[in-house]
DNA sequence: TTACATATTGTAAATAATACACTATAAAGC
DNA sequence: GCTTTATAGTGTATTATTTACAATATGTAA
């Protein structure tokens, strides 16, 4: 066993967002791009909404502080799903080098609380600062992104957290989908989460069973064919 | 909204384990009890076992040797479920003087990882050290008992985490009852744990179903009535 | 021998899940 | 206006799962 000499009581908290939005087809993540000024150059790479935490900040606070700061996003429901603690997670010298630079101090080492949240990708997202920008990113694509500190890990963890808690929170689902939303965009969205093929007529059968979805007089415009029904979701006591 | 003026990078991270096991009738908690020398007196309470990380240590890690340190328990699975990190969950004094004497430290604050863990009431439990013994005490005694820090809130989601969890993952139960057990022991923990009172013929249907669930020519004995038989669960591939 | 306590067993009805293929409607191209 | 194309929308039969419900069996203790 490996031996340890200080109790930390001198580390840092950090909260990091994993937000995913549904763009109608594929599920999607949102990325911070950053541009790291480099000897050789520059180097280019996209990280979670994320930093850390003031000293007298609830961390759920911070989390909703701090994607406000990074996106503009104000108001989502954020839920906390785990927290990552390997030592060796903040051990590339160029995230630890950025961070400094970011929060004008030394850090040694963070403990990260990650949450996730699911939002309509319609929602307007901040426009860029000086050397970052927040923006959406194919979830299916993300592997082959460069990614900072352990965050394509805390993606991947968070994509199991939702799949797992869609199937006891069924609602969370409308969450993703624009109020008014067709029976087919709701089968893709259960589908690309669920990464399954679910059949057309029991999928309808199985969700207009849910007396919360109510069936609207109206029809989506400007598609080259047949216009489908509009739903919405409304949370009855 | 607050305004907040120092980046946190020193407080502490601490880890605690909140650890179930089932009597046969009730469900269980593993609490350290604890007395702390007073001015007027001896103060006791009760608190989960947990400590301060290391600087350089996993947090998964850290949950592990700190149950060890506390009750002895070696190579238990625990799986974390939260992190608390409201800055007023250390604001109780007497908490804060008691950790710093046992830490050697100042701590200013602490985000808590939280993990559970169920296992068999009957492993043995470390002797008690100076001041601080850890025993098993009934869960739904616990919200009248003397608790330190936020630990009845984090006790509360913990519990509401196993039921969760072991909807979706049915053979943790079985790490609660002995090797071998019988068919109403399993029934009265399913019980316990969802607060339900299921049906005799159909709990044994479903639960016989489960091919991992294998039928011993053995039976229990010292019972006042007839013997039930015993089963155990092996894990098939 | 009886009282007591818990173990053990089956069936019918209701509900939910699955498999499967054709018609309807709107726009676009000719 | 006729045809093509693309997606919307619909029903039924089969199977699997869940639920409700009560009498007999077997051991100890009095």
């Amino acid at each position: 066993m490996t031996t340890h000499k200080n109790r930390a009581y001198n580390l840092s908290v950090s909260v990091d967002c994993v937000v995913f939005g549904f763009d109608g087809k594929e599920l999607n993540i949102l990325l911070i791009e950053r541009s790291i000024e480099e000897n050789d150059g520059q180097y280019n790479d996209k990280k979670l909404p994320g930093s850390l935490i003031y000293m007298d900040e609830d961390i759920n606070e911070a989390a909703h502080r701090v994607l406000f700061e990074l996106t503009g996003l104000k108001n989502i429901p954020l839920s906390q799903f785990h927290s990552f603690g390997d030592p060796q997670r903040t051990s590339n010298i160029r995230d630890l080098h950025w961070l400094e630079k970011t929060v004008h101090a030394k850090v040694e080492r963070i403990v990260t609380v990650a949450y996730v949240a699911l939002i309509k990708i319609n929602r307007k997202i901040k426009l860029n600062s000086n050397d970052t920008s927040a923006n959406w990113f194919n979830v299916k694509n993300v592997c082959n992104e460069n990614l900072a500190f352990d965050h394509k890990f805390i993606i991947e963890r968070g994509l199991e957290y939702i799949k797992h808690w869609l199937k006891v929170e069924k609602h969370l689902i409308f969450k993703l989908l624009p109020r008014k939303f067709t029976l087919s965009q709701l089968r893709l969205l259960y589908d690309a989460i669920n990464q399954e093929h679910s059949d057309v007529r029991n999928f309808r059968k199985k969700i207009l069973q849910d007396q919360n979805i109510v069936c609207l007089d109206e029809f989506e415009e400007g598609v080259p064919h047949r216009a489908a029904r509009l739903y919405k979701y409304v949370q009855k006591t």
